[in-house]
DNA sequence: AGCACGCCGACT
DNA sequence: GTCGGCGTGCTC
C-alpha cells in the first residue's frame, strides 16, 4: 500500500526553470491538473499541480499549498501540450502556462446578479403598478430588477416593495451567460457537387477519429468554409469541442456570424480584443466543456480544453500565425502538434498553401483535398501583368495608363475596383532635396514613414512619432523635404484627382481597430464604395460581391528584400488579392504592375501555373537545405549598448558545439540592426531535418545568463530566413 | 512576473 | 542628513 502523496509539484505562470514543490496540508487532496494557490515570497500565486509525490527532496523546507480551487482540472493532454511546446521552443514551461491562465478575474468570487420571479403570493395592496410588475414577472424567465421595472413601466421602488412583501422572490443568476448548444444539422448552404464530395471526405475523416492532417487546398472563392463546416458538424455529433483558428482578429466578427448561421448558436470568441468579461466567459465555458465551437486567434490554442476533437486552421499559410514576442510559437504547427498528442484530426485550409504544408502533403504526412471550382457562377479572375518599364506612370504617379483605364471601365459598368498597395502611410521615405538627408527613426535603423493625414512621421518598427519638420534637421534648409515613393494615403490622393466622383474606402490597419474597420468593410460589401484602396488587410477572407477589378500597384515590394521566403510570400499575397475580384455574378480580372514581368513568380501568376512556380521554389529550398528540407533556428542577441552587445554576441561563437550536420552562421547584425534603441545581432543555426536542433541549442546556450541590458532570444523555426 | 535589497545623486 | 532611481537576484 502506497502512502498518500504529501508533496505537490506546482507549475507557476512565471519564467522559472520548472515546477516548485509544496507540502500538501492535511485534509487536502490534490491531483495533477488542479488549480491551486501557493505562497511565493511575500505573496501568493495561482499555479497548477503538475505532479504529486510522496517524498520531498532532501533537506528542503517547503511551504504548504494554501488553497485548492474547486474547478475542472487542466487536462493531462493540455499539460502534455504545454510541456511539449515549452521544450520544442526552449521556453520555460511556466511562461506557456501563463498563456493558458491569461484570463481576467480567474477564480475571483463572482457575484451572480439577482433576478426576480413571482411567488404567487398576492401583496396586501395591489396597485396597478404592482399588477403590471407581477404580470411581467409571471411570464418567461426571471428578470433583473432593472429589466423588470423597465418592462412594467415602473421604478425599481415597486420591485423592492414587492420583494419585501414576499410577492417576488429573488434568485441568483449564474454570473455568466451560458453558450447555447450548436446544432450539427440544418443551416448549411447548398453545396456544389465538388464541395459535397470534399465535405463528405472531410466528414468521414472526422468520423473515423484518430489523428490526421488534411490540407484543404481550394482556389479563392471555392467555398472552403462551407466545406469544413461539415467536418465541424461531424465533430459536434460526436460531442467534441472544436477550434476554428483565424490569423486576424479583424476576421473573427464575420466568422462568428457565419458559424452562428450554420449551427444555429453563437460560438465562443477568443482574441486579444475581447472585453474582460467576455474573455472570462469564453475561458470558463471552454474549461467546463460548455463551449463547443470556439472561433479564435492563435492564443485560443491555450484555452483550457477538456474535450478538443478538431482544429481547423483557416488561411494556414498566414505568417500572422507565428507569434514573435513573448513565447515564440507557430500556431499552425502547434495545432498539428495538439492533434497528434490528442489523436484528433486537424484541417489546414488555404487558397495558397504554405510550402511547408505542400511538402508535408507530398511526403504523405498530410492528406490533400482540392477544390478547383469557384462556387456559384463566380469564375477565377483573369490575371494580366503590366510592365512598368513600358507602361510608365507619370512622374510622382503610381497608376500606369492601362490600370487607370481599367479602373475607368470598371466604374463605368457600376462595379467596384480594388487597388492594392502593401504600404501604410503617405510615403515610405522623406528626403531633403538640399542635402540628401534621410528622415530616420532615432531608435531604429529604419526610415520614418510620413502619415500625412495625421501630419506625423512614424516609425513602423517602434511606433516613434514626430511632427513633419518644416526644415531639414541636418542642413536647416526650409521647404526642401520631399516624400519619396507611395503609401496608400498618397495613392488615395492620386485616385481622388483621377476619379473625383468615385466613392473611396481606404482600408489599412491604421483604421481605429474595431468598429470603423467593420463599418468600412460593410460599406464595401453593400456596394456603397466604388474604389477600395488597401494594404494586405484586404487580401484576407473578405467577400466583396461587386468587386471585379483587382489592381496591384507594386507587386515587387516583397521581392526586393533578400529573404528567400519573399517569392512565396508575394505569390500568396498576390494570388489572394487577385482572388478578391469576381466573387459575385460578374467575372473579375486582376492587373499586376511590376518591373520584373519575366520573374518566374509573375509568370506563374499570369498563367495560373502555380505548380511550376512552387516546384521551382521547392528546388531552391532543397538545394539550400532550408525549411521544410532542413531545420533552422535563429538566435537574436540584443542590448542597449553597441560595443557590449557585439562583444557578447561574438563571445558566444567560442562555445558553439561541434556537431555533425549543424552549421552556425553569424554573428551578423540582424536585418533591422537597431530596434527600439536596442542593437541586435543574429546567429542562424542550420541543421538537417531529422536533427535535434533543441539539443544542440541547449548544449550551446545552457547556463548562459545575459547580464544587464543584454538579452538572448531563441527562435526555433524562424519565419524569416535572413 | 513581482518584490526586496542594494548602492549612488538632488531635495527638505 | 534622507528620498528614490532602477540594476540584480530570488521566489518551493
Amino acid at each position: 500500500m502506497s502512502e498518500a502523496p504529501r508533496i505537490a509539484e506546482v507549475l507557476l505562470p512565471l519564467a522559472l526553470a520548472g515546477a516548485y514543490s509544496y507540502v500538501i496540508p492535511d485534509g487536502m487532496t490534490l491531483a495533477p491538473g488542479d488549480y491551486v494557490e501557493v505562497p511565493l515570497g511575500p505573496r501568493s500565486r495561482l499555479g497548477v499541480v503538475w505532479a504529486v509525490k510522496a517524498e520531498a527532496p532532501e533537506g528542503t523546507r517547503l511551504k504548504p499549498v494554501s488553497a485548492r480551487f474547486d474547478f475542472t482540472p487542466l487536462s493531462a493532454l493540455h499539460r502534455r501540450f504545454i510541456d511539449w511546446l515549452a521544450s520544442y521552443y526552449l521556453e520555460p514551461p511556466g511562461m506557456v502556462l501563463r498563456m493558458v491562465l491569461r484570463c481576467p478575474g480567474l477564480f475571483a468570487e463572482r457575484q451572480g446578479t439577482l433576478a426576480y420571479r413571482a411567488t404567487g403570493t398576492t401583496p396586501r395592496r395591489l396597485t396597478p403598478q404592482r399588477q403590471r410588475v407581477l404580470a411581467v414577472a409571471a411570464e418567461g424567465f426571471a428578470l433583473r430588477a432593472g429589466e423588470l421595472a423597465e418592462q412594467a413601466g415602473v421604478s425599481t421602488a415597486v420591485i423592492k416593495a414587492l420583494v419585501a412583501e414576499g410577492a417576488l422572490a429573488a434568485m441568483e443568476l449564474p454570473p455568466f451567460r451560458s453558450f447555447a448548444a450548436p446544432e450539427p444539422d440544418g443551416g448549411g448552404l447548398e453545396l456544389s457537387p465538388e464541395q459535397a464530395r470534399v465535405a463528405e471526405a472531410l466528414r468521414q475523416t472526422v468520423a473515423a477519429g484518430g489523428h490526421s492532417v488534411t490540407l484543404l487546398d481550394g482556389v479563392t472563392g471555392s467555398g472552403k468554409t462551407e466545406v469544413y463546416f461539415e467536418a465541424m458538424a461531424e465533430a459536434l455529433r460526436q460531442g467534441r469541442q472544436m477550434l476554428l483558428l483565424l490569423p486576424e482578429i479583424a476576421l473573427t466578427a464575420s466568422f462568428l456570424a457565419r458559424v452562428e448561421a450554420r449551427f444555429g448558436a453563437a460560438p465562443a470568441a477568443w482574441h486579444s480584443g475581447l472585453r474582460p468579461r467576455e474573455r472570462e466567459r469564453s475561458w470558463r465555458a471552454v474549461a467546463l466543456g460548455e463551449a463547443k465551437i470556439v472561433v479564435g486567434a492563435r492564443s485560443a490554442l491555450f484555452l483550457p480544453w477538456v474535450n478538443l476533437g478538431l482544429i481547423v486552421v483557416d488561411e494556414e499559410h498566414e505568417s500572422a500565425y507565428k507569434q514573435e514576442d513573448g513565447v515564440t510559437y507557430h500556431a499552425r504547427d502547434m495545432a498539428v502538434l495538439y492533434g497528434t498528442l490528442g489523436r484528433f484530426p486537424v484541417i489546414l485550409s488555404s487558397a495558397t498553401p504554405s510550402l511547408e504544408s505542400l511538402v508535408n502533403a507530398q511526403r504523405g504526412r498530410y492528406h490533400t483535398l482540392k477544390l478547383t471550382d469557384r462556387h456559384g457562377r463566380a469564375e477565377l479572375p483573369d490575371i494580366a501583368l503590366i510592365d512598368l518599364r513600358r507602361d510608365m506612370p507619370a512622374p510622382g504617379r503610381w497608376l500606369s495608363p492601362p490600370l487607370a483605364e481599367a479602373v475607368t471601365e470598371t466604374l463605368a459598368r457600376g462595379e467596384q475596383a480594388l487597388l492594392f498597395l502593401n504600404r501604410r502611410g503617405y510615403a515610405p521615405l522623406t528626403l531633403c532635396r538640399a542635402c540628401g538627408h534621410r528622415m530616420e527613426c532615432p531608435n531604429c535603423a529604419a526610415a520614418l514613414v510620413e502619415h500625412r493625414f495625421r501630419r506625423q512621421l512614424q516609425c513602423h518598427h517602434c511606433g516613434h512619432l514626430e511632427p513633419v519638420p518644416r526644415q531639414c534637421p541636418a542642413c536647416g534648409v526650409e521647404g526642401k523635404l520631399v516624400p519619396v515613393g507611395p503609401g496608400i494615403e498618397r495613392l488615395a490622393e492620386e485616385v481622388r484627382e483621377f476619379f473625383p466622383a468615385a466613392r473611396l474606402a481606404i482600408l489599412s490597419s491604421d483604421l481605429a481597430r474595431d468598429t470603423l474597420l467593420a463599418d468600412t468593410l460593410a460599406a464595401v460589401e453593400q456596394g456603397a464604395v466604388d474604389i477600395v484602396i488597401g494594404t494586405q488587410l484586404v487580401a484576407k477572407g473578405h467577400h466583396f460581391p461587386k468587386l471585379t477589378l483587382a489592381g496591384v500597384v507594386d507587386a515587387d515590394l516583397a521581392l526586393e528584400t533578400s529573404d528567400p521566403r519573399g517569392a512565396e510570400r508575394t505569390w500568396a499575397l498576390l494570388a489572394q488579392v487577385a482572388g478578391r475580384a469576381g466573387r459575385g455574378d460578374h467575372p473579375g480580372r486582376a492587373l499586376i504592375q511590376t518591373h520584373v514581368p519575366h520573374h518566374p513568380l509573375m509568370q506563374a501568376l499570369a498563367h495560373g501555373n502555380r505548380d511550376a512556380f512552387l516546384a521551382q521554389e521547392m528546388r531552391v529550398r532543397e538545394a539550400a537545405g532550408l525549411p521544410p528540407y532542413g531545420r533552422l533556428a535563429a538566435l537574436i542577441i540584443s542590448g542597449a549598448e553597441a560595443g557590449e552587445t557585439e562583444r557578447f554576441a561574438r563571445d558566444l561563437a567560442r562555445r558553439i558545439p561541434d556537431a555533425a550536420g549543424f552549421s552556425v552562421l553569424g554573428p551578423a547584425p540582424a536585418p533591422i540592426a537597431l530596434v527600439r534603441g536596442r542593437v541586435r545581432w543574429r546567429y542562424l543555426v542550420k541543421a538537417p531535418r531529422e536533427a535535434n536542433i533543441q539539443a544542440f541549442l541547449r548544449q550551446w546556450l545552457g547556463g548562459i545568463a545575459p547580464r544587464g541590458s543584454l538579452a538572448l532570444q531563441i527562435d526555433v523555426d524562424p519565419y524569416s530566413f535572413l
